[in-house]
DNA sequence: TATTGTTATACTCTATAACTATA
DNA sequence: TATAGTTATAGAGTATAACAATA
């Protein structure tokens, strides 16, 4: 299991995780490839990937601040608040003060924005269909789970981020 | 499909792909928890993660010069150059002339790069079953499967790199 | 002329801390 | 005192181009 044999064993079946780190490179490498694609399915949209995920969670997550907004993404506040400032300047989403917390702000996506997101869905949804064309629909669909599951996972694990409720319930 | 409803729909199946950029969200964050255990796991290696992974390319997939090396792991070369360099001055690996090319340089690990790549895959491997712990045996290595194809497919693609050898007669 | 590896420069990210206004 | 958001600064990471040696 440590791996000594540069390529041997792969003992019967067609699996094999038999490097450790393996699971890395594939994750790394299939992820690079996707974010190549992305770069050019979102174009010119202010901020790029995150620019678009940004828009998609302000409209199918709803995260009630910016901090929940980041958290879910991954993205760090004080970066998020660049970020912002670029999609507000394109008038693509606003800040809306919280009714509930005077300190809180809600980022609400504006008509203008929300057609651009929904002509950069098309493109992604067809690049996302490109990336998987090698699957059949089920094989698909259980990648995506499972990614999905372990995904929700490894963000319910990392203390003080627990906005998962969305998407929890969405299962 | 476009994303009216905030969290309606999902209609019969457990998977619902429905929102494009999931499944870049999904694998966006299990990598993300994938390397902060990667980075516990190699602890004071030098380079982190990347050295590991240098490490584990030249000892298991025993490329033929830098390029190769680098191309693998995604790692442009005048990055690798300065990455080497801090493997090296660690003795950990050492620069061999190519005797076929006297451009090249063939990297080969030394005894004690060996002990300190081992010693840390004992623990790479032992985040990797915890980060999959919540599947089962099976649906764990049909994810390595899948995932690992995929990034075959990735690897492929890219235009002038084709350092997939090793790894194709693998399967 | 093209390629391998190196070096230097500039640019972009990211992490950290400090600041404000609220709670 | 703690939190949401902003701003400024420094550090790490990355991309680009230029260079020497060799093919």
């Amino acid at each position: 299991m440590t791996g000594e044999a540069k390529m041997s064993g792969n003992d019967g079946a067609t699996a094999g995780a038999m490097i450790p780190g393996d699971f890395g490179w594939a994750l790394a490498t299939v992820l690079r490839g996707y974010q190549l694609k992305f770069d050019e399915a979102v174009g010119t949209l202010p901020g790029g990937v995150r620019g678009f995920q940004v828009l998609s969670t302000v409209v199918h997550r709803d995260p009630e601040n910016q901090q929940a907004l980041g958290s879910h993404l991954g993205i760090d506040r004080t970066v998020l608040t660049y970020l912002l400032d670029e999609l507000v300047e394109e008038s693509l989403v606003e800040r809306v003060p919280s009714p509930s917390d005077r300190r809180a702000r809600k980022i609400v996506i504006t008509d203008n924005g929300r057609q651009v997101l929904e002509s950069a869905e098309e493109r992604v949804a067809g690049f996302e269909a490109e990336l998987l064309e090698s699957l059949d629909e089920d094989a698909a669909r259980e990648l995506f789970v499972t990614i999905r599951g372990l995904a929700m996972d490894v963000h319910r694990s990392r203390p003080g981020v627990s906005a998962c409720e969305a998407i929890d319930h969405l299962i």
